[in-house]
RNA sequence: CGCGGGGUGGAGCAGUUCGGUAGCUCGUCGGGCUCAUAACCCGAAGGUCGCAGGUUCGAAUCCUGCCCCCGCAA
């Protein structure tokens, strides 16, 4: 079975690993062209692309993959799978592989098909999540499914650690589903009309916290937007970055966004039910850090307040 | 040249405008108190003030060049 391998960030890297590992053969590398990145505007390459390069897998990196169905199909693979590639597949490209088009896919559909599934599990509050591979369709995340793998969401995971464990768990996936696939046991389950949810990329507008909103909702925005695109809120006239909170009780009665607790314990804020507890926070310029250490150097104390603006 | 913040004992910061060899909140180590403590009290160790030049009797503080970190924007 000749694999063509589609994919882009980190997440991606992982289950092509898997499948490599697992012996299956991944002639080729689809991934997005390299981007400017950082303050200097440096063109880099994708996680996947440096992975499949050190791994001297040859890497195509199309703008429009739609617009490359020659190339796609010159290929000569039997199927491809993707995962986190970032681009819609049309017909044309998916009847480029006789065997079809597998997806990696990081919720249990059909809850949270869409761009950003591993976020909004977060936001949702959602106790458990997982992987599922999914036979590619025309549709958004809609096509038959495979195999699924299950993973509960601890209290302490953030995007960032749910998205490792995700992407391991969704190398295991991939792997099984097609030694299935390879010996004609796989078996395909249509998605159910129950429980279908849409998440769309997530914009920095939604990162700005609103402390009105119960302590738990806070919380999970902050953990849904860690590492990447980060909660933040303004204090002191400047941005701080949120990284990591929980909930806590509240002892005194204070307006929202108010601090109301300021020790090596973390920096309690009021917020429209109970209190947060900020654990980890970035102010602008400066370096990402416990609470403790940014109420150590006295950059907040009891009194001040968070707003939604400078 | 996209905008901006910053590099000071292990951590986070003050001190830089108006030069005179360094301070705060923690942490660490030792001792004390307490049934107990992410509590409190006493004491101690620990700093090439990013690097390299320059000005000066004297520079963390002024001038020049360089390196590194970070927020926003892409």
């Amino acid at each position: 079975m000749n694999i063509v391998y589609a994919g882009a960030p980190a997440f991606s890297v992982p289950p092509l690993q898997a499948l490599l590992e697992a012996g299956f053969a991944v002639s080729a590398v689809i991934t997005q062209p390299d981007k400017p990145a950082g303050r200097k505007g440096t063109l880099t390459p994708t996680p996947l692309k440096a992975f499949a390069e050190e791994r001297g897998i040859p890497v195509h990196a199309f703008a429009k993959i739609r617009e490359n169905v020659a190339a796609v199909r010159a290929l000569g693979a039997d199927v491809m799978v993707t995962c986190a590639y970032g681009q819609i597949l049309t017909r044309e490209v998916l009847d480029c592989f006789p065997q079809g088009v597998y997806n990696i896919h990081a919720s249990l559909l059909p809850r949270w098909r869409g761009a950003s599934p591993i976020q909004h599990a977060l936001l949702a509050g959602d106790a458990e999540t997982g992987v599922t591979v999914m036979k590619t369709d025309v549709g958004l995340d809609t096509g038959d499914m495979l195999l699924v793998r299950k993973l509960a969401i601890a209290p302490q995971d953030t995007a960032g650690t749910l998205s490792e464990k995700l992407s391991v768990l969704g190398g295991e996936a991939i792997a099984a589903a097609l030694s299935e696939l390879a010996r004609g046991t796989a078996r395909f389950t249509p998605q159910g009309e129950e429980g279908v949810t849409l998440c769309r990329k997530i914009e920095k507008s939604a990162c700005l916290v609103d402390f009105t909103r119960d302590a738990r909702s806070v919380c999970n925005l902050i953990r849904a937007m860690n590492p990447a695109p980060v909660a933040y809120a303004y204090l002191r006239g400047k941005l701080c970055n949120f990284y990591f909170a929980e909930p806590a009780e509240r002892e005194e009665d204070a307006p929202c966004g108010a601090v109301v607790r300021a020790d090596k314990t973390g920096i309690y804020v009021c917020a429209g039910q109970g209190a947060v507890r900020l654990a980890e926070v970035q102010p602008e310029g400066g370096k990402r850090m416990r609470a403790a250490d940014f109420v150590n150097g006295r950059k907040v104390a009891v009194g001040d307040v968070f707003g939604g603006q400078a």
